[in-house]
DNA sequence: ATGTCTTTGTGAACGCGTGCACAAAGATGG
DNA sequence: CCATCTTTGTGCACGCGTTCACAAAGACAT
């Protein structure tokens, strides 16, 4: 998962949670799976497992949708794919450009569920003037000159931000500008946009933090009970690694070059 | 921001809210930031403004954490770098594996914020015979034979997983019975793991499934009050897309070759 | 030393999200 | 047509997270 939740205040779109909306195209996934293979019904119980939440939660997300399944049977797999689909606006296809075409923004360019998804790119966009013209995925790069030209030609309003941190904001203002209502941005950057525009961040920095935080807490609990033996083995090593840091001046307050920094490069991408 | 939030239920770990460790990487990011220009101390006001967050909520995130600001002057920041820092456990190094070296795995390789912020890439793994040896990012990839091996000789406790959806799971299995407790899933399935293990999901699909949703809203409250003018130039064209799709059959169950599949390609990944 | 001014730290209220548990709905078999 | 059994849809309670608003703490000037 992801982090960055720079949402509006939480409008309540129509009804729907938020939380239930971010769990739709969980359910939207498995239920897809099933009807791979033919399956014609599932009940709340088999597709909250296959969607690996709750099922009294699935049948509340479903029940903001409106009263799709049949009691005693379940639902109806088709039926519950193309309701869901078009709720999530799926039905119809958003045209999506990618800005920053380094070693993220070609995973991305490359990724096969654009298409079939409801998606697609419309534009790879960079600002290295060497990768104009130049093919990838299939698409020919373009400068990001033509970046208002692009958004405005093919009516994109999805704009997804995979440049170095430094860039973004601009990026964003620019996309802002040009129409873009919603962007994904993959820089470590938090983004400043008008009321109305919708950001969504992915940051592997982040995410790592947050793992290494639980893993340290997970060391700890079993090295803080006074010499517990170690529970599990493979663990030994990483909380040998536990050891108490130097204490920093609490009153140095000068100059510092602090850490090594990285708010430069974008959350997935060399330097 | 990504999704998926496969956590256990919430056992507030040392007293530190969930939410507040979320936002911890973010307040550290403006902290270095802030750091590089060698500003001694920041306001709460300021920090927020900085992280894209209330003050309110960073005031009492850090209270969970300790009393480390001045009253009447702020935060000292090279202090409240380490203090974060040393809460989320980066003040050692933790060695992370990267399973599945295409372009999306070589991407998160390149990614420099690895060694500065606390992670180093003690290795590349790959099923594919022909990538064993090659160089990416200056590792040489190793094969999956050796999967076992490496996450025990290296005390690995984070891993990486990029494969396609298929190998996912049983990539994750492999590396929670080698030791690994924490996992950073970039494939897009639901990975099921032993109670003590963390799994955080990052997936480009529901990221872009999510602001499609909101996309179609913005449209849908600029058409549906009969012909109001269309607010921003921009969004006419969407909405006018906004059309709508032919309903199904309620009751046609039978077999069913849904839309395009895509479950088969990890969240960020040409196929 | 005293007063003023800034900024933190937190008590309390509120709202959202989750999960339990059950009644209602419908299918199915006799 | 009735009884039974399965599964949905939801009322309700609980807990987490957010936000407001303010008292306490300290810096700073006089």
């Amino acid at each position: 998962m992801a982090t960055g939740r720079t949402h509006r205040p939480a409008t309540r779109s129509r009804g729907i949670p938020e939380a239930t909306v971010a769990r739709l195209p969980l359910y939207l996934r498995a239920l897809t799976a099933l009807s791979e293979r033919s399956v014609p019904t599932v009940s709340s119980e088999e597709l909250a497992a296959a969607a690996g939440v709750n099922s009294a939660k699935l049948r509340k997300d479903f029940s903001y949708l409106g009263s799709y399944g049949t009691r005693g049977v379940g639902y109806d797999v088709e039926y519950l794919v193309y309701q869901i689909s078009r709720e999530l606006g799926l039905t119809q296809d958003w045209p999506v450009v990618i800005v920053g075409i380094g070693n993220l923004g070609a995973a991305l360019a490359n990724y096969g569920g654009f298409a079939s998804r409801g998606f697609r790119v419309a534009a790879l966009i960079d600002a290295d003037p060497a990768m104009a013209g130049k093919p990838v995925a299939g698409l020919p790069v373009r400068h990001t000159d033509e970046l208002e030209a692009i958004i405005s030609d093919n009516g994109v309003s999805i704009g997804v931000i995979a440049t170095p941190a430094g860039a973004a904001q601009q990026v964003c203002d620019r996309l802002v500008n040009a129409g873009v209502t919603s962007i994904l941005n993959f820089a470590p950057t938090v983004l400043t946009v008008p009321e109305g525009v919708d950001v969504r961040k992915v940051d592997l920095s982040i995410e790592l933090q947050i793992l290494a935080f639980h893993e340290q807490r997970k060391a700890g609990e079993d090295a803080d009970p006074a010499a517990s033996a170690a529970a599990a083995a493979a663990t030994s090593a990483a909380a040998a690694a536990v050891a108490t840091p130097p204490p920093v001046a609490r009153t140095a307050t000068g100059a510092g070059g602090g850490k090594g920094p990285d708010g430069d490069v974008p959350a997935v991408m060399p330097a």
